[in-house]
DNA sequence: TGTACCGTCTTGGTATACCACCTCGGAGGT
DNA sequence: ACCTCCGAGGTGGTATACCAAGACGGTACA
């Protein structure tokens, strides 16, 4: 039991900054880290540096850092999902099987559970989940990393019931056309989607920004410029 | 000087993956790996997961291994880039301008310098700078995420003298139909391109296995079943 | 001769000591 | 009062000692 199973360092931190509880633009140090998580440096590190291939975290000179919430890279990463879900929706009309397909449409009905935290994680999950029906694990893996990414800001986008409840229907619509074997419009349904989502998160972004700082949250327009 | 330097053990590891020096599926010890590149375990680790990250080294249990050479792996990477690469040439139509253009114009024209090393070099830096020019750094990532993992494979692809010449020529006409704004043309192209690279290159894997397996690389049909 | 068991050795995982660097704050001089 | 310089504390980077678990081989027994 004194080993920490670096996994755990990992999982706690990942956690932290997904809660807001270590704050986008936060500086972290390895050694002050090492209370929270309730390991040493090594896997607080190892944690650390996978986090930052995740993009949940940067690096500030020699320093670390919660990585800002960055205006241009949500902006950047809706425009790759874009690409990514489309082309992995025309490889999952190809070879999903009818049991993938239930599995898919059994994401968009939770007719129980809702409210928000339900609403982004099936929402990331459907999508994730498409993804990985293209039976090609380059698809999947862009798009949990893409997701990963806009977990900290997607919740804006889903906060009312209304907008959940238009995300569930064109999650099933998209659905429909891949059990319908409708390549073209299953394509065009995630890129509508995708447009959608890419213009209501961003403006929501823009809108909210000065109540994100006011939080203590930084929020850039674009921290590579 | 201590201090190795961690991003030397990375370097000197990468490398020497790469040119087949640690040979695909061969099994690596982090305390073995300390003299080869002159560091102590700690930047070799660090080492080790970056490139886990980029596909070339594997964990096989707790062990740590060079990536076979995965046939599967190859196609699905072929396949996702295909998409990438549509894409980001649609949006490269859209945003670069003629210096962008002019400097991809200049990785398709080196008369001098020649040999499958440099069609090799040239071939991948072409497309991750293709990528790059989108403006969205995710493309260019994920380009050259993609090149990484075909490295080891993509030279033969390039060992005659005829391919490099085919592969030069259909760089050439992308480059002319970005530089005529033509999307369509541009994406069909690259489209062409894409799958023409995939198909011989998956037919020299599968006529080449037995020779590189005697070589002594792990060729798998693939590593994830 | 074959098989099962046990010890040894090597592995990765972790904790920690030490180092060089850099930042920040205080003291002293102008 | 301000500016400069120096020193102390904290940072990441590295090396290394220690640990538990697994692999391998040899030995003893059936």
């Amino acid at each position: 039991m004194p080993q920490s199973d670096d996994r755990a360092a990992y999982a706690t931190l990942r956690a932290a900054i997904l809660s807001f509880d270590l704050l986008p633009g936060e500086a972290l140090s390895e050694r002050g880290l090492e209370p929270l998580t309730g390991a040493s440096r090594t896997p607080v590190r190892a944690a650390l540096m996978r986090l930052e291939n995740e993009g949940l975290v940067r690096r500030d000179g020699r320093a670390w850092r919660v990585s800002p919430i960055d205006v241009a890279e949500v902006r950047a990463v809706l425009e790759f999902r874009a690409t990514v879900e489309a082309g992995a929706v025309a490889l999952v009309v190809e070879r999903a099987d009818g049991e993938g397909i239930a599995a898919l449409r059994a994401f968009v009905s939770h007719p129980d559970e809702d409210g928000p935290e339900a609403g982004l994680r099936d929402g990331g999950d459907f999508h994730v989940a498409l993804a990985r029906l293209s039976g090609n694990p380059f698809f999947a893996s862009a798009m949990d990393d893409a997701m990963t990414r806009l977990s900290r800001t997607r919740w804006l986008e889903v906060r009312t019931e209304q907008s959940r409840a238009q995300a569930r229907a064109e999650h099933l619509a998209i659905v429909d056309a891949v059990a319908a074997r409708d390549a073209p419009r299953a394509v065009a349904l995630v890129s509508a989607h995708s447009a959608g989502t890419r213009d209501r998160l961003v403006g929501f972004l823009e809108e909210e920004r000065r109540r994100l700082r006011g939080r203590g949250m930084a929020v850039v327009d674009d921290a590579s410029a």
